[in-house]
DNA sequence: TATGAATGAGTATTCATTCAT
DNA sequence: TATGAATGAATACTCATTCAT
């Protein structure tokens, strides 16, 4: 191997081996002498590649929100109907976080360290604006091709990253919660007044007021557990 | 002032020293000693009160979303339009935030410890569980009143919750956002289905594919930067 | 009660609850808040009859000696043969320590503070002093009875209480060791070769080379576990 | 020098450090920064090559106690009649203790200790069972060569350690004994009857009840200074 | 006398980073 | 390039003692 390459290698060998430690710990948490252990590599061979922690911190970020939305990408691209190709990726996305468990609290970790670091914020501010700029596009297709009724694209896509990263979060909170479930709710809630055709709609029908008073107390009671 | 009196009022005087502290520079980055110093006590008296410094987080959590709890309640006990009640939450909700922009920071990093701490956790999860209680009840209310569609209130409160903590984190990812107008549109989009009368309607009316793609620039533009 | 009758009240009060704590958890282990809660009092009840902690483990040592040196004063007033009293203080010290076991450790801290500080010096040492003293007149009425050769009671009573101390010791290092069987021997053979009468003898018989070569690989075997 | 050699000789040096300060301070009043002083590394030097102040104090004393046995092994290979070599023993072994006085104090807290703690109870046992054997060896040894009468060797053994580590700690106590003559006197006491020839006798011969009684007044007065 | 809230100097330990080899 | 020993600033927490009431 040539030296650029054995250098590229390294680089992902240090990334691959943090991006287990963060997951594990968190970046805080995380040390450094951990990331060696699992590096397989010595501290000195870390530090001639990353200047410091927090490099290794952006660059694993970065990889991270990459994979994402090459995820993402690759949806957009099929020609299947809109909301179809929107279910999916929101499908597929539920898979991966669902898998990764963990990923989920890196990528909170992450938001809270974009409200503090510059840095972190410029590369969190990228991963949402691909994201709302995807599904934007895929909006705009729809409407183009007279699946969905004319709206605005950017504001469904930014209410839709919303509300994705929004029960995102509500899940780590509440595991027990069936994400894909609520998802499903969330989704058709939104994108069914979009819908041209009567394809896609509410399954809820009557007055439930009851029902949530019910849950209102299993609440209540989960609370003082 | 009797001794349990100074009691409650030294605790309060911590509290808010340490909120002042956590809301400057986040849970993690702040320290001990300038809890002491903002409160004016000495460090033996912060450890008098509270057994640790964590310890003083959860109190501060815990005080900081009683009060958003508090604000949400009196909102609800109204007897005005379901709809205008809950745009009204949303919005007093917003000039929270706006007021206090440092407070979602300080929220997102107890939504990032909440993935590692069993006691933020089922704080912060206190904390959502009771926001979609009271949005479900108002649904169920408006329900109740004919003012909204037959729908299940629960569902839709998860997804306004998640809506509203999503965009949220959008904006402090991207403080230039027009915070108020996108919750704006988003309520709109979310509450308009659920609407008997039509009272509430999405404004935009044609293809706006053009202008999205525009957008779409400027994101690619930005990251460059 | 008078003024200060309830001041030895008081005293009296802490130094119980202070050595209870003591031998719980050894002079610098325990803690002033634990003293204060054992004697029921308040942290300033404490600091108004005793200066600082320091004072309270002099008193506390003092107390503590002065019992044991009365039981020793007992024995010696008897009019029984010498070698009987002998042998009874030192079943009596053995059963008392038996007993308050944690009483050893008490002295073995004491002990080394003797090395550091003058004060608690002066106290062992004032022991150390009674107790050869007393055990010296005991000898030398032994000896001017008859039941003793003429030897040098000082010296015998110095050997004594070094051995009486060293078991003392060997037995909270090694505590299943029969202390009173070990105790018995040693005296014994202290013992034996003064008394005029050959009542007291040493009652091994033979060589016993290898039962000791056996007891040494057992020392050994332990070590490893 | 190479990589192990190096690492051999830092901690000899850290604990030659430690050693210095634990003698000056005591364990529990030493502290890490003046060991960091005294061994001319830096903290983080010290903690890479000890986990913690506690594993340092129990290296230390593995150290010392280790150094006393290898000096009664010595004498103990020795070819001389075996009571010449118990005295050898004893004499070195004072006067080790006398040259580095501090020593005791060291010791003395580490009995203490062996009170409360596992670890340090099981280094200091392994140190007694060592010097039993040891002793016991050369008993055994003696009663082998006709020199000393068939006793066991164990008994006088425990006897003998436990007779000279309380005549340590009465010397510790009163610096102003002389430790030579007790220790003498008290070796002869222990080991005259043991004798088979008549080499070594009590030198005193009559009563000396006045003397002991005024020894005491001695005691008595020194105790009101 | 008695209370217990308040003080603050004191300490072991951690860990990102550096640098001689 | 690579190693891993060495650095040292930074930090949460303890606890004997004090003192206003």
């Amino acid at each position: 191997m040539s030296r650029p390459e054995v250098s590229k290698e390294r680089r992902s060998q240090i990334l691959d081996a943090a991006e287990k430690v963060f997951a594990r710990n968190g970046f805080a948490q995380s040390r450094m002498e951990q990331i060696v252990a699992e590096s397989q590599l010595s501290k000195g061979a870390i530090y001639w590649y990353f200047r410091s922690k927090d490099e290794i911190i952006n660059a694993s970020l970065s990889r991270i929100f990459e994979r994402l939305l090459h995820d993402i990408a690759e949806q957009i691209e099929s020609q299947r109907p809109v909301v179809e190709r929107i279910m999916t990726v929101a499908r597929r996305a539920t898979e991966q976080i669902r898998n990764a468990r963990q990923l989920a609290g890196v990528e909170l970790e992450a938001y809270a360290m974009a409200a503090r670091s510059r840095s972190i914020r410029r590369l969190v501010r990228g991963y949402f604006d691909a994201c709302v700029d995807a599904f934007a596009m895929l909006i705009a297709d729809g409407i183009d091709k007279r699946e969905l009724r004319p709206v605005d694209p950017r504001k469904i896509a930014i209410t839709g990253v919303a509300l994705f990263e929004g029960l995102t979060l509500l899940w780590v909170v509440s595991p027990d919660l069936d994400f894909e479930e609520v998802l499903n709710d969330a989704a058709g809630l939104m994108l069914a007044p979009l819908v041209t055709s009567p394809a896609l709609h509410t399954r809820t029908r009557e007055t439930q007021v009851r029902q949530t008073r019910k849950a209102s107390r299993a609440n209540a009671k989960r609370k003082s557990d």
